[in-house]
DNA sequence: AATGAATGAGCATTCATTCAT
DNA sequence: AATGAATGAATGCTCATTCAT
């Protein structure tokens, strides 16, 4: 099994760049100091892990856990391997931090209260619409592909994610389909037990673009309101 | 990340003896001898590769490719570590070969000719109960587990699987989701544009348990019949 | 460093006959059984012995020792690694008996008794003659160069070959280096002093040919000839 | 084959200090810092390679290329294993690196501009000189002798050795030979046709010293005066 | 804080030797 | 005697982690 370089295109100094202006990951660190001209110290701590962040993310989701070294993401990062060290205790620590903190955000946007007076049909092609544009077309896609992939080896990932951003995105899902079966919107009393039958084709459709999407694409918007005309019982043009 | 043995309750000579023993993946080497006590070299020499191919198994959907040791895989199917290269050219080709060859069969069954006078609800149902036996209740689940979650990093044997076990079983499924359509047994056509969304459940109850299964399991047979009276139009009691 | 068959054409069956007729090298292991036609156990096991001394002596000679594969040398000559064990009680013990036997004969011959009649330049001459003939352009050179190259690590080897080779060589040439003198057919008396000053060019052209042969061939026999005639005090044409 | 030390009487550190002042083989490396207490962060990179290099000379002269053991030029080196690969890719590359270089310079003093009004019997004998001197009372000797012994098994090697030490040096000395037969000092004309001659007898002594010099030695210095004598027609007193 | 040279435990693979058949 | 499957010690190389500068 050949090693390849996961983005060959983009130098060292360039990808610490590009890191440093990482959108959304590693917004926390980086309190958006006063003027942008003032580099302090901390500025600069926070924009070194920004971009050690955003590199280590890329060599995560490119070759997995164990085949990730610690080498490449610094050299990503443009910072020196020591340096890595200064801002987490170890390779595992740094998988977990990235991974869990990656998607909570998204998540939780995507699960949002409903707006009263929308239609349970509405509110679930927002969430596929959401989803499509914020998760599948992005690195978050890779990212939850990172977590189905690693998350039997490491349980307590598997187990925040499940608190984190499964259970409350289930919770989500199934108050809408409630809503929609009250409404008189979804036929099938089932759904709203098994709320997981909403989102599997979200599921599906992560790994089938990941493992299959080179050679065999798959049309998801396509596939995610084909699937919404199945849950409303509507019945689609052939 | 600390290293656990992956199943201590085993000893190795009860592995062996126990992958002898193994049901489907080895047994096109061990042709049935006519009396079970005779033990030619070429039985032997079955014996012992069904043995590593178990062992390599237990290990490899434990842990991954990566993390998996040759060292244990021997350990495990009670044979020295140089027994396992007159078998297997190197890591990856045991790999490949034992998760290529370990679903194919399985899953030609599953997809297998419908019989002529059933309704495609039926045939549906058969699948997913075997589903549910075959595969999601024996280690053949872990497997796809695993062909999940390595398959990014080894790119033909997600080919591989693609044409093999996916093509073949999306197209069933098509069949009978057409067969559905055409006896007015189903109403969405859109359904059989996207097989995969019949197949979604199934792909999600196989992530599921492996990540949340231990704490959080999922009663997959309740949640596919649940996804036939969606597919069906069935209105299940509440 | 790759590994490439040290002699592609000869299939391994083949070179269990060839070395079956191995000329030389093993006589002494087969009695010249009374009658062709009689294949005794023992003349069976002779040619075995030949074949794997055939088949070590090639390998040995374009690999050396340490890189020398038992596996490699029993695919040679046709038999089983086991069997190699039945007649040499290690790898060293092999080389060391091969290469031990392979050269003595034929350096006694070439360093036999003078013809009483002979001048001291036609001794010579013969014995660059019979070197050119029977070593240089033999296997024999391959295995002068082996001992030469492996000798340093093998003491006992390079002292069995100073005993039974060198000494006995160097005090023939010696011999006919102070006849030539005591006839007046040498004029430097300090070469029968230093007789390896007669032998040097033999040498040189052994190690020569082995690594600049490719691409640098040495006309050993002009050269040898233009040494007698140093030696002799001839001036040649330019 | 037993395994023995190659030299047990020089612990770790002190094979460190020893290899800091290695002459000439990594001087290149070390630029004379203006004051000895100085150790730079450079200085300490060179002395460590410098230390490397002399413990793998000492190994590769006294085992050959595939009998050395990384681990033991480590240890040797007073170094971590890790360390050697920080310096050469791998073991091969160590290898050819080392040896590649360490003859050339010394080659090339040895066969430097000859003073215009010196006898070519003068030149000669300040070659010879050196040779004893330099080569066959040093390393460099048993250098020689590692690339007679594995020249074959790496050719590039050889070739690079033909190339940039035997080819200038037999022209050198062709040089030589030539301005003898011109000026009347030598009366053989084929000399200079076949130079190799002149050198034949240094050949001869580095491999009668690395396999025989233990219990036969060679006084070499006096065999090569002896072979000027016998170049130049000068009658030695037996 | 940042660096990157140094470390050494860890692991895949090879191959001489053994031994049951 | 002959076989060749099985063994496991040996070894080249990797890479997470440390630490002197």
């Amino acid at each position: 099994m050949k090693r390849a370089p996961t983005d060959p295109s983009v130098s060292a100094p360039v990808a610490a760049k590009r890191a440093a202006a990482a959108r959304g990951f590693a917004s926390a660190a980086k309190p958006a100091s006063e003027n942008e001209a003032i580099s302090t110290r901390a500025a600069k701590a926070a924009e070194r892990r920004a971009a050690i962040i955003e590199a280590a993310l890329d060599e995560f989701t490119a070759r997995g856990f164990a085949a990730t070294r610690i080498d490449d993401v610094a050299k990503r990062a443009g910072v020196a391997k020591g340096t890595i060290y200064l801002h987490f205790t170890d390779k595992e620590a740094m998988f977990q931090e990235l991974v869990r903190t990656a998607l909570v955000p998204t998540m939780q946007r995507l699960t949002a209260q409903p707006s009263p007076g929308v239609s349970a049909r509405q509110m679930l092609e927002a969430f596929a619409d959401a989803f499509v544009n914020d998760v599948a077309q992005t690195r978050r896609g890779d990212i939850l592909r990172l977590v189905m992939a690693e998350g039997t080896r490491f349980p307590s990932l598997a187990e925040f994610h499940y608190r984190n951003v499964v259970e409350p995105g289930v919770a989500g899902i199934r108050r809408i389909l409630e809503l929609g079966v009250a409404r008189g919107e979804i036929s099938s009393a089932a759904l709203a037990q098994f709320p997981q039958l909403a989102v599997a084709p979200v599921v599906l459709s992560v790994i089938w673009q990941g493992l299959f999407g080179r050679f065999a694409p798959l049309d998801v918007q396509a596939m995610l309101r084909a699937h919404l005309d199945l849950i409303f019982g509507e019945r689609t043009a052939s």
